[in-house]
DNA sequence: CAGTGTCAAGGTGGA
DNA sequence: TCCACCTTGACACTG
């Protein structure tokens, strides 16, 4: 079991995901951002490494318009030794990454320019992690996208639309659950028709459920990974008290991670904490894992 | 230099 | 048909 936190690092006092506006792009800015950036990144393995933190989501914004057409900046030859550097501390230090590309990714869309404006995103998702040289393990997890009025329909344009993606894509796409459209149900039913691995939110799970109740979720999710996949990856959050519906919680509440743990024994997750104050809240939840006996160190 | 409007991209639901 | 909302930081313009 691995437990990490997505993008963002509150206590060192960097961002990997700084960016500036299209407006003022030019190669040397993207250039001198991405250095940072990268310099970032690294910064925050390293406390991660040093808190025990071994999960870790890497932010979208990394590259600044990565997707865009404006960018044609070398980035991947020019950064090849830092990315790779930083891919080698990954591998060696156990250390396991995701990324999650935003609401605009759509596979399912019935615009066929939305589509490729979501593959050209994939692509470069899929570019970093490959820049990093890590293998399948390093997922991109996305949502089915949208209803437009006909789920059926919808569901089977996400399956087609699919399997006419780069196989560089395919090796590390999964599937989530999300709050308001596609269920658990849904995307094990897309699992089945394309045999994309399954990845379970929890939090989305008890906003928007098909029935099943956590640990069975957690099993039927963990069946769709194959084992180089890797172990299969779990978004945890709770509702923030008193906020609305749907709202990620502030902090991570102890004694519901506890009954989350407890709840899926003995099977082995990856877990990435959707907790707004980031770091912290993974250094606590380690700590629980651990004495709870699940965590161990490489 | 502080305050603040705005930022590549989409879908949904209410008015 | 149009607009707020989702959700979030921070860029970059204004005064």
């Amino acid at each position: 079991m691995k437990i990490g936190y997505p993008c963002i690092n509150r206590s060192i006092g960097c961002s990997s995901g700084r960016t500036f506006r299209l407006a003022s792009y030019s190669c040397e800015r993207l250039e001198a951002t991405l250095n940072e950036n990268l310099r970032c990144l690294d910064a925050i393995l390293r406390f991660n490494l040093e808190a025990e933190i071994l999960f870790f989501r890497i932010t979208s914004d990394l590259v600044p318009f990565g997707s865009h057409p404006i960018c044609t900046a070398p980035w991947q030859e020019t950064f090849a030794g830092e990315f790779s550097d930083i891919g080698r501390f990954i591998r060696e230090h156990n250390m396991r990454v995701s990324m999650h590309p935003d609401q605009f990714v759509i596979i399912n869309a019935k615009d066929p320019e939305i589509i490729g404006r979501s593959v050209a995103e994939l692509r470069y998702h899929a570019a970093v992690l490959d820049a990093m040289h890590l293998d399948r393990t390093a997922k991109i997890q996305i949502h089915v996208g949208g209803v437009y009025g006909d789920r059926e329909a919808s569901m089977e344009r996400f399956s087609r639309e699919y399997s006419r993606l780069d196989e560089s894509i395919l090796r590390r796409l999964v599937v989530e659950n999300d709050d308001s459209r596609y269920t658990l149900t849904d995307c094990l039913r897309i699992h089945e028709e394309t045999d994309i691995p399954v990845l379970f939110d929890v939090f989305h799970h008890t906003v928007n459920h098909s029935g099943e109740g956590v640990a069975e979720a957690v099993a039927r999710s963990g069946a769709t990974w194959r084992p180089d996949d890797g172990i299969p990856m779990i978004d945890y959050s709770t509702q923030m008290p008193g906020g609305r519906k749907g709202r990620h919680a502030e902090s991570l509440d102890p004694a519901l991670f506890s009954q989350f743990l407890s709840q899926t024994a003995p099977t082995d997750i990856d877990i990435m904490l959707e907790i707004k104050d980031k770091e912290k809240s993974a250094l606590v939840a380690v700590g629980i894992a651990r004495a709870d006996g699940r965590f161990r160190l490489p």
